[in-house]
This record gives structure tokens, C-alpha cells and sequence, in this order.
DNA sequence: GGGGACTGAAACGGAAGCGAAACAATTTGC
DNA sequence: GCAAATTGTTTCGCTTCCGTTTCAGTCCCC
């Protein structure tokens, strides 16, 4: 893949994102729910935070506009009543796999 | 390409962008951003509005945040002074240019 | 040359984000 | 048992964004 299409591929996804009235989050909010939806659970506030190289109120503040939206849900751990867990929601995984397909489309759509 | 792949791919591309402090741009702003880049000028506010399918506003306010950053600039129309021309910059196009080289970098990272 | 159309910006009230610091709740270690 | 450490949230003052509406400047066309 080169440069130019990296980018021409980047810009039709969001392109069609914003189009579509999806939800506008931040670069770090995406970030934050790629990571739950990704990597491997369980994904606690400090992990995340760390992961991400940002504080802890970051994390909960997108927590708070993700949980929201139901894209994704908290709960508090039970073995240490400290930590609290984020679970992937089934709105959430439609979420992003509707995101993953729209990429898979829109590559298929670049010129050569 | 894959959705889990596309997936994988746009989560190491944000994670590094986060990590390294870039500029935490929404999705629009991110879309106005690269269609100044790559689609062929002159770009108004109006005609970004319409390819964008978003109000006027929200560009005139996304390019106040992305002039603030030196990553577009605004000239006004001579040939019609009711329009504004939104111009390139050397700073925005070296962003451009690092965000592409950094997707076609980690895409090389993937796991097959 | 004057009324209507058009363009981009500004005003408004409300929502949400930021970093830094302070805060409960819980666990750990001595 | 109790101070210290850890976790996630809340608060503070500030900035930015939102949608809607309104406004100032410019062009068009009869």
C-alpha cells in the first residue's frame, strides 16, 4: 500500500462515517474503543490509560460518552472491588463491525 | 484485505497518533482535513459542507480549530469576495504526509 | 441601481472535552 | 489494626464543539 492510497482510503471511511450521522468521536475515543473490542479482556480504566498513554479521566470521561451510546458497558470487579471492568456490548460490536466491513468496502472502491 | 485486518490496522494507526500527542481531531474535522488535501482545490466552505453532508458552521468552525494548528489556511475569493478559498499549508501537508507514511507503516507491522 | 439570493461568520445556550488536583473506596503490607 | 498504596471518579476553571438562528458583505439580474 502506498502513502496515497493509505490516505485516499482514510478519507473515504470518514468520508462515509460522517455522512451517515455515525457518532462523532474523537480520535481518542475510537482509539479507546478499538482497544476494548480488540485486544484481549479483561480492560480495566488503568490498563487502558496506560495503553493509550493518557490519564485516567480521559478514560472515564469516554467511558462515559461510550457507555452512553451503549457502545460499551462497566462493571465493577468483584474480586477487587477497585477495578472496574469494561465489557464489549452487543450494540458496540455491531459497531465495530460495521466499521471494519465499511473499511474492507471502501478499499475495494480505490482506484489502482 | 480482511475486517478484522482493517480493524487491527485503524486501531495501530490511532494508538500511535494518541501516543505521540498528535492533534486529538474529531472524525469530521479529520474528514475536512484530508479532502483539502486530496481532492482538487478550490475548496469553499460551502462545497465542503455539501461533500461532507454537515451545516456550514460546523466548517467554518473546524477550520478556526484547524487554522489555530497552522494546518490549513483561509484567503478570501477576489474574483467573488463572498466566497473563501481554503488553501493548503506547509505545516498541514506535512502532517498529511506523516499520518500516510505512518498507516503504510504499521499496516507492514500486521500479522498476516 | 435596487431587491433578492447567496456566502461565510457571529451569537446564543447547552453539551462535552481538557489537565491538574482532590476525593472515596478498597486492598496491601507491616 | 492501621498507615500507605492503588483504583476509578469527581471537581475546578477553561476551552471547544454542537445546532439553530441571525447577521454582514457581495453578487446577480431585471
Amino acid at each position: 500500500m502506498r502513502p496515497s492510497q493509505a490516505l485516499r482510503l482514510w478519507q473515504q471511511v470518514l468520508l462515509s462515517q460522517v455522512r451517515d450521522g455515525e457518532p462523532d468521536l474523537t480520535m481518542r475515543q475510537t482509539a479507546i474503543l478499538l482497544t476494548i473490542y480488540l485486544d484481549p479482556p479483561p480492560h480495566t480504566v488503568r490498563g487502558l490509560a496506560a495503553r493509550l498513554n493518557v490519564t485516567k479521566p480521559v478514560i472515564t470521561r469516554a467511558l462515559d460518552t461510550m457507555g452512553a451510546l451503549k457502545l460499551v458497558s462497566r462493571h465493577r470487579d468483584e474480586l477487587d472491588k477497585r477495578n472496574v471492568l469494561i465489557r464489549r456490548t452487543v450494540e458496540g460490536a455491531l459497531f465495530v463491525e460495521r466499521f471494519g466491513d465499511g473499511i474492507v468496502a471502501r478499499a475495494h472502491e480505490l482506484p489502482i
